[in-house]
DNA sequence: TCTATATTTCGCAAAATAACGAAATGTTTA
DNA sequence: TAAACATTTCGTTATTTTGCGAAATATAGA
């Protein structure tokens, strides 16, 4: 009988981050912070995409909870930015699955 | 009154592949099929995964939905590998919303 | 203090997901 | 043909997710 394997912590982190990105409202919010650098308010959001306020302040809270994006107070409005930190883990972990060899390259270039 | 957007179909299919990685499992599976370029068996899996036959049986079939992987028979296994085309497309996806300088800095070298 | 504004929390319903064991399918070998 | 093996499908249950509107919270300005 072989053993059973315990699923690390790292593919545990992984999996809840992917959990985070997988709904499109999540992901565009996340496309959007990320590309322009930018940060955004739940007004803006609410405004642009399909979905009522209660709604995108729950998914607000999920990206919150994976740890992809944080919320600054600054009245009466409430900045949403991504946390750069963990995002910068997150694509860590990503390119570790998806893209060794380019990675490993990467490294060479100090980039 | 400004528009609503429609959430692209492009953002809709990567979260697709999103909701397929959201689980340690199948997390699991990828990194494996993907980081020896390796392929495996349901039996291999269910070894040393701590679930039982017909839930890892329903997890490859989510990953097989999400592209990600695909089955050839070979009696009396079914050999299971990553698809590659979808594979890089994945890849692709999340570099882009990841790793928008690096990704450029890539194509420099025609990586 | 009262009102308007921005956002979240609550309570609910519908749908999707995760897991299991039993039964079914299909193939190989005795 | 029968038995053994690999895997999937089915039926079920428990939990989680998604979405909404109403109510709550908190702040700014009249």
């Amino acid at each position: 009988m072989t053993d059973k394997i315990e699923l690390t912590a790292e593919v545990k982190q992984m999996a809840l981050i992917a959990k985070a990105m997988s709904h499109p409202v999540r992901l565009y919010i996340l496309k959007k912070l990320s590309t322009m650098n930018a940060c955004c308010y739940s007004g803006d959001l609410v405004e642009e995409l399909p979905i009522g306020r209660s709604t995108l302040s729950q998914h607000l809270k999920e990206l919150k909870f994976a740890g992809l994006i944080q919320g600054e107070i600054e009245p009466p409005y409430i900045k949403y930015c991504l946390n750069k930190e963990n995002w910068a883990k997150a694509r860590e972990l990503f390119a570790q699955l998806f893209d060794n060899q380019n990675n490993n390259a990467l490294k060479k270039l100090n980039l």
